[in-house]
DNA sequence: AGCGTGATTGTAATCGTTTTCACTAGAGGT
DNA sequence: ACCTCTAGTGAAAACGATTACAATCACGCT
């Protein structure tokens, strides 16, 4: 039997050497565990009564407590027993134990990159929506844009062995994606390579700042500015929809890429205004930029529109209330993060399926920030 | 053997029979797993290498393994072979049989009533950081203000196993949090019943919805109202310190309590307004509740402040760019984060410490939403 | 030579479940 | 009466780690 239990390398399907083994110490002696002692050294919390316990309690076997507790076949007498041991001893299954045993954990892993974005925010409910009708956990990673950090969550879903993962990767990662996956499912949000062979789901990048370009276009702007976040592939993308619209209009594209937090944003637009020759328009890649980019105008005294017209990305609550309204690309929140989960379950099911990449359509919504009147 | 595991009933500290019983079965056939269908089956997931492989790989026993991966005595020479295996192998440690084993889970529950308030966001990022410091996990469990999902989650924090808790309680919990403690240590957070046993960590809310008042009388207001949330002891505490500051000043205090969302407190305002006798200044008990208030003024072309004066709390990066700026209360969610870790360690250390009751100050910034000129 | 001592290592028990397997009892068919 | 079948039950073997205990070895001391 040990022959069997060693046999299992052979045939389990995917490949897991990704994170380094150097990475696989760090789990009891952290980085800096020993700064805050070791708390936990005789932890009570799981001494609890266990489905032994129960069993006693009843007068039956685990088996058939286990039995009772799931659906296995059980004379009504029997669980009625079980039922009553179980209220009487405060009795809850132990997940551990559980996952361990019947090797699958019902957890999904959703690694962003913010917490703090409202976009990922939305997702997030989304998604935790989605596993609560499916019954399943959500572990929640923030990564904060920091790849140490993303390294080590990423390491942690390897070792809680999670059903599946849904991410959004840094740029950094972006390139270094292990090619035949990370051992379970795993859907892309948000960003995503090109080229990728990730299940993901994404906005037409593109076509969405394209969209805001032509928009401000067809409202006379011809002096059209961008600030784009330079962590992942979607500003990348939207700058190329940003870049090559303008191209075929014959104008230039004056750009800048800068780290996607309101600070970096406000000062990036406040340099370029005091700059002397500024644009007539300027495009947000997202709602941290677009922030940073109306607080400068703000202490600049710059009026919207009529000093500077301003577009930008994800239509969040505040985008109505600030000035004349923000025009901006929405993006389907709820649709991205339950297509997702429905990507992950497909996966689950048809492992060999291949990769498939939804692409959701953005909404202009066109609001008092871009027009002249 | 057998005898002294059952032993362990009559010495553990905690009572569990918080969530009956009735309850554990959901588990498995959760309330819509039917729906999704079962793609769980032969999830191939878990089937990964495990310590086995390595130490036949390193041609160690296990133990050695084990060792070698926390800090046991090995030698340099043993410790090497067994990396060298763990690099090969692409091992990755099963969290599952380790948590079961070592009786310890290393993770905090983090339950929070809405996870789009930036709030709550700010709050969970801190508490992330703090726990990562730690090198312990999260949890995070988004209740939306539901009680089913609320008892969900409280009862998935039991089987977990969590080794803390940090836990915002909608007012239908308030009331009805176990007298003895769930089990594990936990620390309320936002909200707390005013003579609760539990460790908390909560702003100073009737001394800071008292500052607002102060201030709006200071300004020359006469007739001011409030929206409240109904849904939590904040919204209850916030209210008292808004009536008796106005009563103080032989005032009336003209209330409303409604559902803390963006969509109530703006159709709230609105009727409100067109009721004829409207206030003169409206003071919003959190963030949702002020974006729906500002919603509603802009809809109704209600001039902040000269019309209309507009304060309240969460000092949201956005307050700051509507109208005129919003007069709010800051909290200190970075502190509220780290202060609940602190706490929750320090129960950890000493299970037997009275409970404590952490109240911080909010901070208020005037901006010019309550200024008349 | 004999013997404690300390450092490494392996063997085996254990954590709390699920699940396989064997067994029983009763129903029903002949 | 006998055989077959099914449903209900318990005993025991996993799952993958940690850890108590025992065993080994080298070393220094008497």
């Amino acid at each position: 039997m040990a022959l069997f239990s060693y046999m299992k390398d052979f045939i389990h399907v995917y490949s897991n050497n990704f994170c380094g083994a150097k990475h696989a110490f760090t789990l009891r002696s952290g980085p800096k565990s020993g700064t805050i002692g070791q708390p936990f050294e005789n932890d009570p919390s799981l001494t609890m009564t266990s489905i032994k316990d129960v069993a006693l309690h009843a007068g039956v076997s685990v088996a058939t407590v286990s039995r009772a507790l799931g659906n296995g076949p059980v004379s009504a007498a029997l669980r009625e027993r079980v039922e009553a041991a179980i209220a009487a001893t405060g009795y809850h299954p132990n997940l551990s134990a559980r996952r361990l045993r019947s090797q699958h954990t019902r957890t999904v892993g959703l690694v962003v990159s913010d917490i703090r974005n409202p976009f990922f925010t939305a997702v997030s409910r989304a998604v935790e929506e989605a596993a609560y009708q499916a019954d399943m956990r959500v572990i929640l990673c923030n990564t904060d844009e920091n790849p140490e950090r993303e390294a080590l969550y990423l390491r942690l879903m390897q070792e809680e062995r999670v059903s599946g993962m849904i991410y959004a990767p840094t740029s950094t990662m972006s390139n270094r994606l292990p090619a035949n996956g990370f051992g379970f499912p795993t859907v892309l949000i948000d960003r995503c390579p090109e080229d990728c062979s990730y299940d993901a789901v994404v906005l037409d990048n593109h076509e969405a700042a394209s969209q805001l370009v032509q928009h401000l276009l067809a409202q006379g702007y011809r002096h059209i500015g961008g600030l784009f976040g330079n962590t992942s592939t979607t500003g990348a993308q939207r700058h190329a929809g940003f870049a090559e619209t303008l191209a075929a209009a014959g104008l230039p594209a004056p750009t800048r890429f800068i780290a996607p937090r309101t600070e970096a944003a406000e000062s990036a637009t406040r340099d370029w205004l005091v700059s002397g020759q500024h644009p007539q328009a300027l495009l947000a890649s997202n709602g941290q930029i677009l922030a940073g980019m109306v607080r400068a105008l703000r202490n600049l005294r710059t009026q919207i529109p009529h000093e500077l017209a301003v577009v930008g990305f994800d239509n969040e609550p505040w985008t109505e209330l600030v000035g004349p309204g923000l025009t901006v690309i929405e993006q389907p929140v709820d649709e991205i993060g339950q297509t997702a989960m429905d990507l992950l379950f497909e996966r689950m099911k048809t492992p060999t399926r291949p990769a498939r990449r939804i692409v959701l359509q953005g909404r202009c919504i066109v609001r008092g920030s871009s027009i002249t009147r």
